[in-house]
DNA sequence: ACTGCGAGTTACCGAAAGTAACATCAGTCG
DNA sequence: CGACTGATGTTACTTTCGGTAACTCGCAGT
C-alpha cells in the first residue's frame, strides 16, 4: 500500500508544517518581525535547512505565518460587515474590529505591516510600486468586494469600489497606527471620527473665520 | 583667526555631506532602497567608514536622505493646499500632487515609505506600533495642521483633525500604492474617486437591490 | 621641524541568510 | 538477510552586509 503511505507521510508533513508556524509564531511574537531563522529553528527544537525545507525561504515562511493571521482577520471584519444593520453601524463595528486586533495583539500586526517579501523575482522591471503589505492589498481587495456585492455605485461601481476599498483600508491603517503610538482618545472615539470622516463631515464642515477654508 | 576657519571646516564639512547625500540618491535611485552602505559609498567615491562618521549608521543616512525628499513633498503639497479655490479643488490638487510624485519617481517614493529605522533605541517597550514610514506621519501630522487651521469643527476640532490627517494620508497612499501596481484607471479618475469618498458618496449611495446595504 | 587634527584607508568582526555534504533511520524490494 | 531509497536531521561552510578598530597621510599653526 504505497498511496497510504505517500498521504501519511504527506500528513506527518503537514503536521511538522503547522507545527513549525506555532514555533515561529511563538518567536515573532517574542522578539519581533526581525527575529532570525536560526532563532526560529531553535524555537522549534531544529536547525535551519529543515526550516529551508519546509518553506523554500524567509518570506516562504513568513508569507506562510501571515497567511494564517490575515485569515483570521479578514473572517472578523467579515463578520462585522455582515450584522443586519445600518451602514454606518456596519463601518463602524469594522473599524473597531480592526482596531481592537491591532490593540489587542501589536507585535502581530506591526509583523503583518511588514513588507518582508524580497521574493526572488528577478523578473521584476525594478518592482515599482510593490511594496505595500500583503495584507493590506488583501483587506483592501477584500472590502471593495464587499462594496461592490453590497452598494449601487452606479456605472463604474466596481472599479470605484476598488479605489474605495483600498482608500479605506489605508485610512484604517494609517490612522490605527497613528493612535496605537499616541494613544490619543478612546477607541470608540477614533471610530466615530473615522466614520465621520467617511460620511463626509470633512467636506459638510464650515471654515474657519477669518480666511479662505481648505 | 580661528573661528573663522572653524566654520570654514563646518561649511565644507556641510557641503560634502550634501554631495554624499546627493551620492546616496544616485545609488538608491539606481538600485532601490536595499542599496549597500559600500555601494553608496563607491559612488561618491570613498569607502564606508567616512559614511559613518557622517551619518552615524546606516538609518542616519537614510533619515537624511528622506528629509530631503519629504521637504520638498511637504512644499508641494501645501501649494496645492494654499490655491485660493474651493475646499474640493484643493483636496483635488492636492490628491493629484501626490499622486504625480510617486508616480514621476516611483523608486524615491518606494524608498521614502521603508520604514528602514531600526533605530538604536533599546530601551522602548518592544516598539510596539513605531512602524509606519517616517513620511506618513510627517505627512499626516502636516495635513492635520492644515485642516486645524483652516476648518472650524467645533470642540475636539483639533483631536478630529489629527485623526482625519493621518486617516487621509493614509488613504491617499495605499489608494495611490494600488493604482500604482495596477493602473487601473487614469490619475484624474482616481484624484476624483477619492474625492468623491471624502465628499461621502459611500455614504449616500443607495444599497444593491436584494438585500441589505453595506 | 614638530605637533595635532581631520579626512581617508585597509582590514577586520559578528550576525544572519542560505547551502552543501554528510549521517541516520524508516520501510521496500531482490 | 542485505542493498536501495527517501525523508529527517545535523555540522560546517560561504556570502553579504552593517559596523568598527587601527593605521596613514596631508596640512594648518606654533
Amino acid at each position: 500500500m504505497e498511496t497510504s503511505r505517500q498521504t501519511e507521510q504527506q500528513q506527518a508533513a503537514e503536521r511538522r508544517r503547522e507545527e513549525l508556524l506555532r514555533a515561529a509564531d511563538r518567536v515573532v511574537l517574542r522578539e519581533g518581525p526581525d527575529a532570525s531563522m536560526n532563532a526560529i529553528a531553535a524555537e522549534a527544537g531544529i536547525t535551519k535547512p529543515i526550516l529551508y525545507r519546509h518553506f523554500g525561504d524567509k518570506s516562504g515562511l513568513y508569507r506562510a505565518l501571515a497567511e494564517r493571521h490575515t485569515d483570521a482577520l479578514v473572517a472578523s471584519l467579515r463578520d462585522a460587515l455582515d450584522t443586519p444593520t445600518g451602514r454606518r453601524e456596519r463601518v463602524e463595528a469594522a473599524l473597531d474590529t480592526y482596531l481592537a486586533a491591532i490593540e489587542a495583539r501589536p507585535q502581530v500586526y506591526r509583523f503583518l505591516m511588514h513588507p518582508a517579501e524580497d521574493s526572488r523575482a528577478p523578473e521584476r522591471d525594478f518592482e515599482v510600486g510593490r511594496h505595500s503589505a500583503p495584507l493590506l492589498r488583501r483587506l483592501g481587495e477584500e472590502l471593495a468586494q464587499v462594496v461592490d456585492e453590497r452598494v449601487d455605485l452606479g456605472p463604474g461601481g466596481a472599479l470605484l469600489a476598488r479605489t474605495w476599498g483600498h482608500g479605506i483600508v489605508g485610512m484604517m491603517h494609517a490612522a490605527g497606527d497613528w493612535w496605537l503610538r499616541e494613544r490619543p482618545c478612546s477607541r470608540a472615539e477614533l471610530v466615530q471620527s473615522l466614520a465621520d470622516l467617511l460620511w463626509g463631515r470633512l467636506a459638510a464642515a464650515a471654515d474657519r473665520l477669518g480666511g479662505p477654508g481648505l
